[in-house]
DNA sequence: AACCTTATTAGCTAAATAGCTAACTTATTT
DNA sequence: AAATAAGTTAGCTATTTAGCTAATAAGGTT
């Protein structure tokens, strides 16, 4: 389970709009890794990419991207592994599970205590 | 559907730990706003609470949780509704469950491509 | 009418954030 | 061995943020 303080790092993670760019294409397999085409030796997911490959979709600098990076990777939304001379990224799925899980336990919680407490479900408004 | 906007904004709303305490504890109708004990006329949610309600359970003053609450309402987290003196402050469960939704459907399309590219399902580790 | 309660607005400060360039490290290629 | 590529670190600046107090507005209450 997600403490708060590990949630206030995802929300504040997600809460930049280059980060939350970053984040969406990383999970949606947004960016192939250009070089890996002369790399077929490198065994990494096929929805991996590096911080370089990253940074060519944005107009911003390659220390700016490989900062968002890293406070993406310390909210734990997705991992790391240096293979030779670069930095793959993955998403980190579990992560975003728990997520949906915290969100709709909050609201299963909500239904819940309101049919308790009204003796009719929300959906009846 | 929440737009982008929406979702960095409601990111960033739910980032600042007070902030968070307070979504928290009106979703969860961790305060009761004691005066409404005396104003038995007014029809209100038996989860709302007030501006001042919450201020209360902070060690910040009234002007800083109410630029809180302001961010929160205006993120579509909460919906604030003013009844004589006092902003009566209720959850706004639809949000919280547009926010499920987008967590569960990453997941979901996540976990169906990877089964199409791999052929095997996410859960066999 | 005068006062209290509730909340917001305005204006301030310290700290955090997001960007940059330059310098550096570590692999890889030539 | 020298050059290139990929990333990170350091140090800088402008902007945003989170807190504060004081002042104001608008409903109650006496």
């Amino acid at each position: 389970m997600l403490d708060m303080d590990q949630k206030l790092k995802i929300f504040k993670a997600l809460s930049n709009q280059t980060r939350f760019m970053i984040f969406k294409n990383v999970f949606t397999g947004g960016y192939t890794c250009s070089l890996d085409k002369v790399q077929p030796g490198v065994k990494v997911n096929p929805i991996a990419t590096c911080v370089s490959t990253v940074a060519e979709h944005f107009n911003f600098s390659l220390p700016t991207i490989s900062a968002h990076i890293k406070e993406l990777k310390e909210a734990n939304i997705i991992s790391v592994e240096k293979k030779g001379n670069k930095v793959y990224i993955e998403p980190n799925i579990e992560t975003i599970r728990e997520m949906a899980e915290c969100f709709q336990t909050l609201v299963t919680n909500f239904d819940n205590n309101r049919e308790l407490f009204f003796g009719d479900s929300l959906s009846v408004k």
